[in-house]
DNA sequence: TCAGGGTTCCCCCGGAGGGGGGAGGAGGGT
DNA sequence: ACCCTCCTCCCCCCTCCGGGGGAACCCTGA
């Protein structure tokens, strides 16, 4: 297998070498000190995996793992880090980032996450999947109040951007039934109107993103 | 450790039993058949961690997982799976399970993946995380159409819910130019109203649940 | 038995929001 | 010089939405 390392830290460079070299049938196709000169090597190189260091002069590599993925959609980075700061592992994984590793990992398991990555699956590592999964837990809407049925009914539907009229076609009752549901719904969520309540419903988890 | 083992196949239990017996110090103190029973042995013997599976007669594992956590903040608990369906992930995390594991993995892998959970990590496997990776990168908001600097002021002033005239307030101008921005706004998102503007808004990743 | 909450429906009203049009000025590109 | 886009503001019109009442039905529980 192909790779590719991208640390401003030439020690750091050496060692992931060393570490990746001792496998059998891996190798170390290029090598970049930032995230310019990274770009340009995966380019020249097109390696299977890219293993890449976030704080880097002239680009991050956050930024880097942007371009590189946005260039090539089934490009392999891992992306590397001294730090278990959490809003680095969502920007990796906004990036397009196929795993986050810690550098302190012991060599076996940066060659195995390699391994993990390379077999085209994704990986983050238990301190930082810690973060990722909190926050989903955050998520769970019970920060709204207590909504009866039908309110639910009519919030899931409000969420969906339907007009009072659509939604009174829909649950088959008349408009004037969803305006008294839709007129308790933003009193208990203690909202002005529809699209604060619809806010609402995203920023308490009662609707997601992409759950369409 | 004290670990308790939920699923509805006494035979499936039985295995999980050896495996987990084999490790020094660990004991399964408790073992139950479905959701509701689960809830009851668990909070009888409180156990420092809970093996859950999903499928099962009478209440499901992700419910169960859900009334564990709730009753309980600390409780850890892993849910097991046979079959790798995204959706599964999602809802377990949602529900509070600190792991998630599929049953086929090889038993030293189930072994480390109790151990990690147990010491207050979380953990997905592999194949789980390239779905919730996908998750967060598909949040990449490149799906918007163009929007002018002015457009894009205005649509995240009316992600955050305010009116018009709100608008026009924040950002010193009349409330007939706001009209004009919402209204081309509207346009180029291909939406009716500013409540669909909204949900546009965050299906797209413009505006993320929690970014406040 | 009666109270209370949930669901359903009705009225009126005011204001905000959305559709249509137009118009002037600033700035960038040709 | 010209065109074009963006930002700004104005007009009219009309629908929809949200607030204020009220009222009927059903069910559950006190």
């Amino acid at each position: 297998m192909r790779i590719a390392i991208v640390d401003d830290d030439p020690l750091v460079r050496m060692g992931l070498r060393a570490i990746l070299a001792s496998v059998e049938g891996w190798e170390v196709v290029a090598e970049a000190g930032d995230g310019r000169e990274a770009i340009n090597v995966v380019r020249a190189s097109s390696p299977d995996l890219v293993l890449m260091d976030i704080r880097m002069p002239e680009m991050d590599g956050l930024e880097a793992t942007r371009r590189i993925v946005e260039a090539d959609r089934d490009a392999k980075v891992i992306v590397l880090t001294t730090f278990e700061v959490d809003e680095y592992v969502f920007e990796a994984m906004r990036a397009g980032a196929a795993g986050f590793v810690l550098k302190r990992v012991p060599p076996k398991d940066l060659i195995e996450a390699v391994r993990v990555v390379a077999s085209g699956e994704c990986l983050l590592f238990p301190a930082s999947t810690r973060g990722v999964i909190e926050r989903f837990a955050e998520r769970r809407g019970d920060d709204l109040p207590e909504l009866t049925e039908r309110e639910t009914d009519v919030l899931r539907l409000l969420a969906r951007g339907l007009s009072n009229q659509e939604i009174g076609a829909t649950l088959f009752v008349s408009i004037e039934t969803v305006k008294s549901h839709v007129a308790s719904l933003l009193m208990k969520l203690g909202v002005r109107d529809r699209t604060q309540a619809v806010i609402a419903a995203y920023e308490s988890g009662f609707v997601q993103p992409g759950e369409t």
